[in-house]
DNA sequence: GACACTAAGTTCAGAAAATGAACAAATCAA
DNA sequence: TTGATTTGTTCATTTTCTGAACTTAGTGTC
């Protein structure tokens, strides 16, 4: 009962677990730390059952006792899923060189490099198997613990997370990269779009962990949005939840690259503020350019960001209406949200949302650096290992039902 | 273990029921009807526990066997849920009078009456009282096993589906409705929004059963809107998941009750349409008075529905591109969508949705009638006897973990 | 600081529920 | 008719959960 999970092939979690013990690691997995109490209500079992099942969780070093809370009576110990419990690598592939780390349960990254980006999925998983060696290297217990594989990439992704169903920026179309990275590595692979691996990471790793539902809307040279939705990954029925990039916000605006016109990719993208920059003979390579520029009064500048603010606010207002999500976080790589275009921004959404529920809906900002969508990739591998595959509710058990870990343990 | 449910007391079946009963109810109220083979798979259990959790649900009159469906071997039997399992009183409060309904657990109306519609609660709870005899009379089974009330308003519910939070049409703040009428009545009784409330009607009753992710848009005088999200209904974190209607559709448009300026009520809506009518001098009862004008060549009435409709068609764009759901049930009262404004709604639609994705989502159109609220309003009381009391997944078990039937009735 | 008080978590015998394996039943296909 | 195939049942055995009593670790009070 006392030997480690990773004593024997690296599996997902769900392999090994009995049922109940699958049950507390998703439900701590969505809400965070809880006392063993906490924990026996949430599933609807016995404190006794409970005690038993933490136990053994613990002895697998899956969980471990976090902080105390004290009240009256005796106080409760907080369990939490184990950082160390299984480690992760995270690829994206959104830039070249595509960075690729290595990261804990907690999203703690352990080690970073990258690899060259290609196009050919062969290639790429010759590049992430040549490249998890130097990664591994001076971690003999994230070898050891080595749960999972997760690339992020630009393009729609099906609901296997397995195959890439189309992406414009790789050329591909029914890519099965996970399949192939995975036999060639050895190791278990699950790929993703770039904003669902944030989304994600935030959920696991990152500042949303007790929200249940919530939006991330990603702005980079593109813009990407997704949504948790009552504790889980709502990835829309072809997988476009979130494709709030071609959301019409000029109608009969300018034509996009997707085939339509105004839509808030040609509006509020980093490379359309860029673009209409040059246009106006204004120098921008990076967002705070234009900034400074409209700062210091130029027309053109201030134009171009109060045109964009409002676009991305009108949109995320449109969001607020249709989901009532209980966060927007807004992540951005480059400049700062403190100028103009973040006050447009604000105000646009303020202007737009019903006035019964102005204010209502946390907005948060958050500055992310280049390993974004390398962790985002790596908390998809995260939560499969604790998961198992994207699932609808409890249809999934049926999978790996047999063999819970005492009978291959003892 | 073949006395029936409701030999006792009427109560949610939530209480009767062990775990795995309970479990299996929640599948197929939102998968439709499955086979025992499916079910066991669907709950991860052994073909041998699911036989006997099924032969004890049917004993006590919640399944029954409905289709055979052949394949090779044996052919597998469907079970579903009884329909005449329990019955249930919908009322809704967006009408006077309001319109009282009595319907079993598929939704099939049995009885109808009407009521006095009033601002005050203790009056609304009176006149239910007083109204059920009447509606229960020629009906000795379904008084028998009545097993909840449930009330559609226009406003805002709290997730309970006890509280309305704020009703502008009622004038309400803050006001326990259900609990009111659940001790007056002695019934449980349960409240929704409008718009939601349809949509869960559609999803245990109507022709969405079988789709896990879909939206619903009523058009009546206002619009609603309301989201089922992986097989659950999503109320959005205030409860005001669906306020499409307050999205804004025409920046800087005509400004609207709400406070704002050009939310698509002031575009779309039925009541809309006849104020711009009227301003244009156009006789305009209902939706059709104004078709057969811009049938006739009508400059002015052409206009207007090509407004309402593009703007109706954007804000479902929106939705489609934000939440990619698996259907769009578009639900109208009056008129017809043959017409113009039908046309200009589906082009709307597909020119301001992802080209990959035009014509990938079904919208499809549902005529309803006077009984689509209250039919409504029934389904909340019969999914809170179904699955209970709103909640993230298993966090309800706990409260009812006792006395399952076995114990009760052997 | 001794005392009650409270609530968390544990233990263990007994009860309930799920399993696996063998089997019965209902069809198709040849 | 026979075999193949898949659904669904039965039952002895195993696993899991429960209830009740108990231990533990605090708070609050005098």
């Amino acid at each position: 009962m006392s030997s480690h999970i990773h004593q024997q092939k690296t599996a997902a979690l769900n392999a090994l677990l009995t049922s109940s013990q699958r049950q507390l690691v998703r439900v701590i997995s969505e809400s965070g730390p809880l006392s063993r109490t906490e924990m026996a209500n949430l599933l609807g079992l016995s404190k006794a059952a409970m005690s038993g099942i933490a136990r053994d969780l613990i002895d697998l070093g899956v969980l471990h006792e976090t902080e105390t809370v004290y009240g009256q009576g005796r106080p409760s110990v907080r369990l939490d899923l184990h950082p160390e419990c299984a480690f992760f690598v995270g690829i994206s592939l959104l830039e070249d060189p595509a960075p690729m780390i290595l990261c804990d349960l907690n999203g703690k990254i352990i080690a970073r490099q990258s690899m060259p980006l290609s196009r050919d999925p062969q290639v790429i998983a010759e590049a992430i198997t040549e490249g998890l060696p130097s990664l591994l290297e001076a971690h003999p217990e994230a070898t050891e613990k080595l749960s999972g594989i997760g690339v992020a990439l630009s393009g729609f992704v099906d609901e296997t997370q397995s195959n890439c169903v189309q992406s414009t920026l790789l050329n591909w179309q029914d890519v099965p990269l996970a399949k192939i990275v995975r036999e060639r590595s050895g190791v278990e692979t699950f790929i993703e779009n770039d904003a669902k691996a944030v989304a994600v990471s935030e959920k696991l790793f990152g500042s949303a962990r007790e929200i249940q539902s919530f939006s991330v809307v990603s702005l980079g040279d593109g813009i990407g949005c997704a949504h948790f939705i009552d504790g889980k990954l709502y990835r829309g029925n072809h997988g476009g939840a979130g494709e709030i990039a071609h959301c019409t916000i000029e109608p009969g605006g300018s034509p996009c690259r997707c085939g339509k016109r105004g839509c808030l990719d040609t509006v509020s993208s980093m490379k359309a503020i860029k673009e209409m920059s040059r246009a106006e003979g204004l120098e921008c390579v990076s967002l705070s350019d234009i900034e400074n520029e409209a700062s210091t009064g130029n027309a053109a500048a201030i134009r171009i960001l109060h045109r964009a603010g409002s676009g991305l606010g009108l949109a995320i207002a449109n969001l607020i209406q249709i989901n009532d999500p209980g966060l927007i976080l807004i992540t951005h790589v480059e400049g700062s949200f403190d100028g103009l275009f973040g006050t447009v921004v604000n105000q646009a959404i303020e202007t737009n949302v019903l006035p019964r529920y102005a204010g209502q809906t946390p907005i948060r900002i958050k500055r992310v650096d280049g390993d974004v969508w390398a962790r985002g990739a790596a908390s998809i591998a995260a939560h499969n290992f604790l998961i198992g595959p994207n699932t609808t509710e409890v249809s999934h058990a049926h999978r790996c039902r047999r063999h819970p870990y005492r009978m291959q343990h003892l």
